[in-house]
DNA sequence: AAATAGTTTGCACGGACTGCAAGTTCGAGT
DNA sequence: ACTCGAACTTGCAGTCCGTGCAAACTATTT
């Protein structure tokens, strides 16, 4: 613990740092030059120099390696959740948060977009993506909860974070579906669907229609 | 076409049905018995009496045959949100459609409910039933876009169906979560969770906050 | 320098899934 | 009833993913 804590750590720490960051590039490089479903892992070990059973030490399957999640991404989320202005209402600390998120996304050189490309072209590394978003929503669900002071089996935060991650989800594929058409920019589309969800999505919603074909259901 | 049509087609056609329905059950009953990824292909190819070969020519993966998915089921909802009556608001329709949608699950005996049991214990189930989820969606937003007379690209109609999947989503996981005590009922959470789509989930949402941190993006 | 703990690697294995080339079975026409 | 073609099943060979294990290697500590 006193070598240079640039980087804290030895040489160990670091070549493992480096060995997983070589095996992440080399993922994300061939996944785009092959197609994500064309890439194997020996190609990608053999490009970052490491055996292929190596490759699985430091990640669990292929598609881990492609997608490169930091989770840095989400720590520094949570943080951000949890030092919001208290007056802020819950739906405005989020959308901070999706802003924050966003701009951090468009920092990420090119890499972070490609990766978001190469998911609309491969089912499995969709249902990874899936997967680790699942993760990420109970986790901002809980941090949520905890922030207003509501219970953690409490409806309201968790439908807040799942509505806004869907918000995001629908604007980011009109966007993208629209393919460069003049289509109005994420910002607004994201900007659009947050007024919906504050001031309701439906005004005429029907109440009495509830009533109507259920009964005792405990 | 002149044999008993009550299950349309001559021998080979109801051979199919057969092998395929043979399928889905022996792989729900192995992944309960054995749990979703202790069960291999051959145990459920063996079961159903056919060639491993033969389980790949009726389903892509393992685990399409575990979910048993019926596509009777989208095309039901598809046709009952077409029908519905003119003077509905979109979110009323929506409720409906999952309140009938609902009452259709408890009718499907047992086999179901235990699939959703199983969903909840292994990823890769998971992951494909997220799959099969987000085409219905795109099915289901087309259709209500068309109902609501907004164009394909509306953000509106997408965004209403995403909310209110995320909504029975978030209520059945809050549902389970609490397991067995004196939860409120699955009923319940849903309508309350539609309750603060229709209403708006923020009252409070500061849209000043907006304006701060984005420039012209195109 | 030696003991220790963390890492890498090869090997062997089981399981998913695919293409291909026979076989079989079914359905239709004659 | 007989025959022919289309549809379905099957086995086989092969590729790739992912895991447990044990041996080799390397950094760290004392």
């Amino acid at each position: 613990m006193q070598t240079e804590d640039v980087v804290a750590g030895g040489r160990r720490e670091r070549k493992k740092r480096e060995t997983r960051l070589a095996l992440a590039a080399a993922a994300l490089r061939l996944a785009i030059e092959k197609g994500p479903d064309n890439v194997t892992v020996e190609e990608i070990s053999e490009a970052a120099d490491v055996s292929v059973r190596t490759f699985f030490n430091y990640f669990p399957h292929k598609e881990h390696a492609i997608l490169g999640r930091d989770p840095e991404d989400l720590e520094r989320s949570l943080t951000r959740l949890r030092e919001a202005p208290a007056e802020q209402s819950p739906l405005t600390m989020l959308r901070v948060l999706v802003s924050q998120a966003l701009a951090d996304f468009e920092d990420k050189a090119g890499d972070a977009k490609q990766r978001f490309e190469l998911i609309g072209r491969s089912p499995a590394l969709l249902a990874q993506f899936v997967l680790l978003g699942a993760e990420d929503e109970r986790a901002l669900s809980a941090a949520l909860a905890e922030r207003m002071g509501e219970p953690a089996t409490s409806l309201r935060p968790a439908l807040l974070v799942g509505a806004v991650t869907t918000a995001v989800r629908v604007a980011a594929e009109k966007q993208k579906l629209a393919g460069g058409h003049e289509v109005p920019g994420l910002t607004v589309l994201v900007d659009e669907a947050f007024a919906l969800l504050a001031d309701g999505l439906d005004p005429a919603y029907d109440r009495t229609i509830l009533t109507r074909d259920q009964e005792g259901q405990s």
